[in-house]
RNA sequence: GCGGGUGUAGCUCAGUUGGUUAGAGCGUCGGCCUGUCACGCCGAAGGCCGCGGGUUCAAGUCCCGUCACUCGCGCCA
């Protein structure tokens, strides 16, 4: 027999009854009833029922075993009588009388519980992160993870992509992220980047004839963290093609998008989620901000954002404070609320808090009751104006209607607040659904308030609307880029862009960023040499992983679906990462270190 | 860098307008228990109330500072 297995503690059905077996793994719980005890042994792939009783002299040692040991117990598969069955487990229908008990690791006490899925501190969780691995909830998020990223490789090389590897030792990336350094040891003084994505590599594989490019990429940016959002590194689906229109990209991204979404829309849920049927909605940037008040709207929520500014310059409208704010170039957008005219007080006092919270004076709003309009701003909007606004907003009896004013960007962003606050109050956000679409037609440049210029809005290396003759002719600000995201859920999956390939283009849109000819050149050398010698038209994506998986497995930290992730400070509690080194090692790599003083 | 929240037993938490010996559940240790599956019952140990300072006759509780964790903003595809 095995030495340490012949089943695995998930495997032992009725059928093997009457067997000889040999089990390994966890002690998940003890109940000890005197002269009878049972153990639940657990591991990766179920819990199994052992038992022991007075007849057996390794009762004595059984009963001393400590949670978390791990043992082998030998012994005999028998039927569980009739009424101890136990329907929640798989192996359910038997037991294992336990013949032989070795123990090959005795656990101290736990600094966490394994066998319940307790509010654990984060800090502990991550100091014993082993342990904490070691629960249900994360061994299924792990699978999961380990599942999605099969299933997006299997899909990808079903639609002729393969998949290259490209350096992590590597320089700057264009992202805009900070950059994690390596020291050169060869080189005193010279350092190499981890690369925020393998945007250039990507792009030169195209250029030297791959055609179709993926790769799981491990990214790097020394960036604050969020519950969504690792600090350091993370995974995403790498992308590229060639000789493709953006439309191109969307159809061979989609079907994996909604396969690898379609696939796992039953983890861990009742019935499946519903997922967007294809073609995905595509919105224009502008569209997406006007509507949704954001460049990555969640499209389970009903609400929309309607521009009203005309109906606040009216005469009828004596509203002072929109109007003297309008004069100085601010907008009103308005967001219809259906039937809430019935709600208590108190969910427009939260809103109203909520708007003072972040700074605004307010937030203004009108309810349509019985033909007539109530609430704090009602008085100052005369009756035609509040039928111009029931016309534009879709307002009808019982629904309510609340106004943002600001200058245009601002007014966006609170509204698409607001948007999101309204419906969740409401409680109208859709459950149990992965709502996608595509934002298309992102500005190529922006106005850079702090540096006072015109600077690159997304990915400096995509292809302009319009190409040479738009940002020879047109306004910069005007300029719309091949540069696309796909959002899912208001969550921001990935950005893209039809790349481009043309040396005058880049040139020339760099010149309208403030960068020198030389600063291109000594930067992005290798790439705009390559696209001197024979550089196809070209274009990809890239899905975060971590995203990905996170919206699957519902869970609202991305910490659960990464098995080693660091803390908020970017730290490794267990690993003890970042660490101090020997000063010999610094010496070696040409390194003085200058520390911050503490003010004391 | 900035703002919010949290910090009390190994873990999760309670702790009244400041008041005498800081509690509970789980875990640990000891005892009882032959059909449990979050087994049950009895008992015990276990506390720098994050740390430092202050106010007060008296501080887990109030004030100031500081540290840690966390959520958000800035930053970041």
């Amino acid at each position: 027999m095995h030495p340490y297995r012949t089943h695995s503690c998930g495997q032992l059905r009725a059928a093997q009854v009457g067997q000889g077996v040999r089990l390994s793994g966890w002690v998940h719980r003890k109940r000890d009833h005197g002269g009878l005890l049972f153990i639940d042994l657990r591991d990766h792939y179920g819990i199994t029922q052992c038992v022991v009783d007075l007849s057996s002299p390794l009762l004595a040692i059984v009963e001393h075993v400590k949670n978390e040991s791990v043992v082998t117990i030998t012994g005999k598969v028998v039927r569980r009588p009739e009424e101890t069955l136990n329907k929640q487990l798989p192996t359910g229908e038997i037991e294992v009388l336990i013949e032989d008990f070795i123990v090959q690791s005795a656990a101290e006490p736990l600094p966490l519980q394994v066998n319940a899925e307790p509010d654990t501190g984060e800090e502990v969780r991550l100091k014993y992160r082993f342990l904490d691995l070691r629960r249900k909830s994360l061994q299924e998020n792990m699978v999961l993870r380990s599942d999605v990223v099969a299933s997006l490789r299997r899909r990808m090389w079903e639609a002729g992509f393969k998949e290259y590897q490209t350096p992590i030792l590597t320089s700057s990336s264009p992202e805009g992220a900070r950059d994690y350094l390596v020291p050169s040891r060869i080189h005193p003084g010279k350092f190499y980047a981890l690369p925020q994505a393998p945007q250039q590599f990507k792009q030169l594989l195209m250029m030297a004839g791959y055609d179709r490019y993926f790769q799981i990429a491990p990214c790097f940016r020394d960036e604050d963290a969020r519950a969504d959002r690792s600090p350091g590194e993370f995974y995403q689906l790498d992308i590229e093609m060639s000789f493709v229109t953006q439309d191109d990209v969307f159809n061979a991204i989609e079907p994996v998008l909604y396969g690898v979404f379609d696939e796992f829309s039953g983890f861990r849920r009742a019935t499946a989620a519903i997922v967007d049927k294809l073609p995905f909605r595509r919105i224009p940037y502008d569209e997406a901000m006007l509507v949704y008040g954001s460049d990555k709207p969640d499209l389970r929520n009903p609400l929309l954002i309607t521009d009203v500014t005309d109906v606040f310059k009216r005469q009828d409208v004596t509203f002072q404070a929109f109007r003297n704010l309008i004069e100085a170039g601010a907008v009103v957008r308005a967001i219809r609320a259906p039937d809430v005219a019935s709600c208590p007080r108190s969910f427009f006092d939260k809103l109203n808090d909520w708007a003072r919270e972040i700074g605004a004076p307010g937030l203004g709003y009108i309810i349509f009751e019985n033909g007539a309009g109530k609430g704090p701003i009602a008085r100052f909007v005369g009756e035609q104006a509040q039928q111009a606004l029931r016309e534009l907003t879709g307002c009808r009896d019982g629904d309510a209607v609340f106004f943002v004013c600001d200058k245009p960007q601002a007014a966006s962003k609170m509204a698409g607040q607001a948007r999101t606050r309204i419906a969740q109050g409401m409680d109208i956000i859709e459950k149990n659904a992965f709502r996608f679409c595509w934002i298309v037609d992102f500005p190529m440049f922006e106005y850079n308030e702090d540096l006072g210029k015109i600077d690159f809005s997304h990915n400096p290396f995509s292809m302009p609307q319009g190409g040479l003759e738009a940002l020879e002719t047109k306004d910069p600000l005007t300029i719309k880029a091949y540069q696309y995201d796909i959002v899912c859920n208001g969550v921001e999956l990935s950005s893209g862009a039809i790349r481009n390939h043309l040396p005058a283009v880049m040139y020339k849109a760099f010149a309208i960023a403030g960068y020198k000819a030389e600063e291109l050149e000594s930067r992005f050398g290798g790439m705009l040499s390559a696209m001197k010698l024979g550089a196809p038209p070209h274009g990809g994506t890239a899905p975060g992983i971590d995203r990905i998986v996170m919206l699957l497995a519902d869970e609202p930290n991305i910490r659960e679906i990464i098995a080693f992730p660091l803390n908020q400070q970017a730290q490794d509690l267990m690993m003890q990462a970042p660490n101090e080194v020997d000063p010999a090692r610094l010496k070696e790599l040409h390194i003085r270190l200058a520390l911050p003083v503490k003010t004391q």
